[in-house]
DNA sequence: AACGTCAGTATGTCATGACAAACACTTGAC
DNA sequence: GTCAAGTGTTTGTCATGACATACTGACGTT
């Protein structure tokens, strides 16, 4: 076999850096299967050479790979891809994107919006000042015409000033944030469960004291910022959550 | 001021790799706050020169602290400390050892043990040849002397040959693998929740159709094999779960 | 037949050198 | 006084070369 460096071009003319390039290309022979389950990858060596790449490039390129779990390298051995189940997309998403890719036709509905000082505690979340001005938005999603979750957000005045409730009705949050250029990096989440109360059971046209999936959700950029605070309830009979965790 | 180099000491005769020397020191350095947050590293080729370092084994030691979110890097600007309360472990943790961290006197019975068949469903959910030996336990959690949590789990009986209903008496799940030698890696999960039956609330101690926190995971070690499968149910008034997510 | 040894192979670690790109700050012109 | 251009600093990307270490398999000895 000429392995699969055939398949992989490189253009040493784009900005993007090549072992970003080679990275990219070898995660999607792997998500299409070009690159099976347990197949071995040609050594770093052959593909640097056949890529005319150095070798520390082609080394990079793999590692972000190692990073993500998609393959496994042992010395002496080589580079395997993992068995495919292990291949969940790990990712910072928003609810809305989520929806989107499941097809599950989301819609929102804007309840509240406003901006005004931060109150004690959401400044305290957000790492501000007290009496900074804070964007504040209450909103209820659906997902093909059936409520789904009840979302209260928080985000510091600075980070969006354009915000509208409009925007917030069209788009998912993040992907309005996006648009504001606001790269998120890190999220901490606290997930829990409760009784709905009366006021969440009848937005969410469940019965008295169903059980909702609780969490709330701190957001920072890439250089630490809190960009957004969040506290919502999901209808736990139509919704749950899937995250991965990978050590370090 | 002379800069943080002269904290840091390396020994080039060790075993552990330089840029992994460099990384743990600085780790500590951060943690200990004698590199406080918001602070600037000083530059990586200065950094690299004092300690005697080529400037890429540098680079990689600092990539690492990138990597877990401790520091953030602008071209032309330098390295910085991120703002601390960004600064959570994101760690693959069993249940005893959160609770053994947090002084809340864990504490484990076992209800069921036993190596059997695998059933289809969890034959799937661990990668196995149907009909593959594994070995299901059932165990109920305490918390200072409340119930918490009901566990079941499987795994695959090769991966844990010795494996006794004491050893899980005493001590976490992820305890004992540990001492087999298995390296977990990644770990998929399933977060939700839904009214207790009336065996579990009988055995959680709480009240007909209160909301529970579910979980069900699939973990798998450095080499993608999976390791374990369980199913919880937690007490919800008792337990949430704290995740961090960090894009890549 | 079983065990130990040795060679081959692949990844892991480290050094040196060079240029590019982004950012902050200063300087200069209008 | 304000804005733009230029300069220096710092990280980002890439190449080449070398040695170390872990695993596999074959060979030889016991």
């Amino acid at each position: 076999m000429d392995g699969i460096a055939s398949l992989i071009t490189i253009d040493r003319f784009s900005p993007v850096p090549l072992y970003f390039q080679v990275a990219t290309s070898l995660e999607d022979l792997i998500e299409s299967g070009k690159l099976p389950a347990g197949s071995r990858l040609d050594t770093e060596v052959a593909l640097a050479d056949r890529l005319g790449l150095s070798r520390p490039t082609m080394r990079q390129a793999i590692a972000h790979l190692v990073d993500k779990g998609l393959v496994v390298r042992k010395r002496g051995v080589g580079t395997q891809v993992v068995h495919s189940a292990v291949r969940r997309k790990v990712e910072l998403t928003s609810l809305n994107d989520d929806l989107r890719r499941a097809q599950r036709s989301p819609r929102t509905e804007v309840l509240a919006f406003s901006v005004a000082p931060a109150p004690e505690h959401i400044a305290v979340a957000l790492h501000l000042e007290p009496g900074a001005d804070v964007i504040t938005t209450q909103r209820l999603r659906y997902a093909e015409d059936e409520p789904l979750a009840l979302m209260h957000n928080y985000l510091p005045a600075a980070v969006a000033p354009g915000l509208t409730p409009e925007q917030l009705g069209e788009h998912g949050l993040y992907q309005v944030l996006r648009t504001h250029g606001v790269q998120l990096r890190i999220a901490d989440q606290t997930i829990g469960a409760r009784r709905a109360t009366a006021a969440e059971a009848r937005l969410l046209g469940e019965g008295r004291g169903a059980p909702l999936l609780t969490m709330q959700r701190t957001a920072y950029d890439h250089a630490g910022r809190a960009i957004e605070y969040g506290s919502h309830v999901y209808r736990a009979d139509r919704y749950s959550f899937e995250v991965s965790l990978v050590a370090r």
